[in-house]
DNA sequence: AGCCATGATGTAAACCTTTACATGATCTAT
DNA sequence: ATAGATCATGTAAAGGTTTACATCATGGCT
């Protein structure tokens, strides 16, 4: 019987003994409903079961109670947490989240747009860095947007994330404290903003400890394990090495101590490494990898919440919020050695 | 201009001068329309940028083009791949993929059954393992869903998966062919089906191999790093060792090769190690870690090309659907060190 | 020439809500 | 007791589509 098709807001009325409308405010505006009509309809809606169609709400609304979060990569070790804060904070202001998947294609993107254009969702939460549409007309539809976790590239939607030249910073710091000078960045980018900005901290590191430009060694990498173990290759056929590597993710990192590892050198006794993220793995790495940790979940929260506001009409105050990152000391990073420098 | 609102089926009617029934029937319906009013009202909606409002399309319809995917953890490594064939089978079929997280929250789950419930996704792949539901009445109301990499435990929806007891055959198999007896069986659990199907295939193994039941090594576990290494920690509590670990997926391998590491004895030489699902992690490993392959892509597709003839309407011709796993070895497996045997 | 089949288009109802406005009842204050 | 305010409820329109049915024009047939 009920099985059939779901109930609607006809069926409580009718069971109630109230008209459609009376059934709607009992349900989102109670206090504007008698107590004893108020139980009755609440009966009917225990006896039939009854949920709102949200689509038909939202049609009538013109907006949903949905957000949207549009991600390149699922598998992203970072993805994960920052999932669990912007879905705590939307969870508790009512709202639901769901996720799209690009997996960097851009002809995805599109189809989220339209997914966007008919209200299906409130607000977008955007990982991608990019906006995923070709048009520039288009962005003028896109609901209230912020970007995370990487800063969007062509639109000019608030931003929130971790500071990167500050842990970037922290990074080189550690190693130049050590008594390393010769430090190589892996995994720079000019499309990535985070990894640029990264890479500013690196040569702000630099500046300070008076290594002149000339003598950075600066490697390309697209943030993937692969990309790490690839500029190590290139790094070897070089003549001279650095004494640390300084990596622009964890994931990268993970490369290089997988090509040092399998060319026989030693961390840190050899060569010294550290990572940006701080994800799951880097505790399991032999040795454990020190890295710069984003606080994700807060992030997620803090994104979300930025949204939310939005959302309920206020101007974005800014245009980046910035986390502070904090450097997370294990054992993949001490004193230079003596063994390749003196070449 | 256009930025103001989406344009509506009304806004393409009037600029192409036709009605708007001959602008749906432009659309979705092309043959029935005359050509010179096709290229009109193609014209109006280059014009105008329209595209259809998906929500009150499926309002009408009382179905939506979108499937809803929900996993526990979009982090586990399999998902990630899974997706992809989800995504690649629907998308050229016309369906868009969304995605819920449920955290192993069943209270989230009852947020996408409202979902589900107001037609926002026309169909339901399942990574829980779990209909997400307390009450079985919903059930009936669920649209047509398939279970993928972890059999549906409470309901009777298809699944389409690995072959988990012939993997776990097969890696068992090896081992005893390396001359191993005592091998432990790690990640034991009565609510996940896939895990106590692997445990099926490993007591079929040791009894094809004459190894009595008594003679076996039994250790719970929930498939996370931790419950690898905890495992490990409750066996070396025991007086007796077994000589390699048959683990119930590779995150428990790694686990228990951290482990195994922390105290000093090396892989393969003092003790075999096995996983399940061949993550990519697995590669990366030291020794790298053999392992059963998931055909995870080939799931996926298959999975959804499964919901979409349950969607135009066919019966589930069979309720399971097993890929065939691969043995992927590698080097965390060799004959049985003399060790410990002797103890 | 007249009839019918065919093909193209338009009209209007339906999908399920929410909410402005109208209605009617009850209460307060004179 | 009556006017007016307040409160509870109902009526009906609107939101953007799809589609059964109706209408109308065209062409082929006898």
């Amino acid at each position: 019987m009920s099985s059939s098709s779901p109930a609607t807001i006809e069926d409580v009325a009718r069971i109630a003994q109230v008209s459609i409308a009376t059934v709607s405010r009992a349900i989102h505006t109670p206090e504007k409903v008698a107590n004893s009509t108020r139980l009755k309809v609440n009966q009917a809606i225990a006896i039939t079961g009854y949920t709102t169609n949200a689509m038909a709400r939202s049609l009538r609304l013109g907006r949903s109670n949905m957000i949207l979060v549009v991600a390149p990569d699922i598998g992203d070790p970072n993805f994960s947490n920052i999932l669990v804060g912007l879905e705590n904070e939307a969870r508790s202001h009512g709202y639901g989240i769901l996720i799209g998947h690009t997996h960097n294609d851009p002809q995805r993107g599109l189809e989220y747009l339209k997914f966007l254009n008919s209200n299906q969702a409130a607000g977008l939460i955007l990982f991608t860095g990019i906006l995923p549409f070709g048009h520039q007309s288009m962005t003028a539809r896109l609901p209230p947007s912020v970007g995370v976790f990487e800063p969007v590239y062509n639109g000019g939607i608030p931003y929130v994330g971790v500071d990167d030249i500050e842990g970037a910073r922290k990074a080189v710091d550690l190693l130049v404290a050590e008594g390393h000078r010769k430090i190589a960045f892996i995994g720079d980018s000019r499309t990535r903003l985070a990894y640029s900005r990264r890479r500013q901290g690196y040569d702000a590191g630099l500046d300070a400890a008076g290594v002149p430009p000339g003598e950075r060694t600066i490697l390309e990498g697209d943030g993937t394990i692969e990309s790490g173990r690839l500029a190590l290759e290139q790094l070897f056929m070089r003549d001279t090495l650095p004494t640390a590597f300084m990596c622009v993710n964890d994931q990268t990192a993970i490369g290089v101590m997988i090509g040092l590892g399998a060319r026989g050198y030693d961390i840190p006794g050899d060569f010294s490494v550290t990572g940006f993220d701080d994800v799951p793995q880097a505790t399991f790495m032999t040795p454990s990898l020190t890295t710069i940790r984003q606080p994700r979940t807060a992030i997620g929260k803090s994104a979300m919440a930025l949204l939310l506001e939005l959302l309920s009409g206020s101007e974005p105050p800014e245009t980046e919020i910035l986390l502070r990152p904090d450097l997370i000391v294990r054992n993949s990073v001490t004193a230079p050695s003596r063994r390749f420098q003196k070449r």
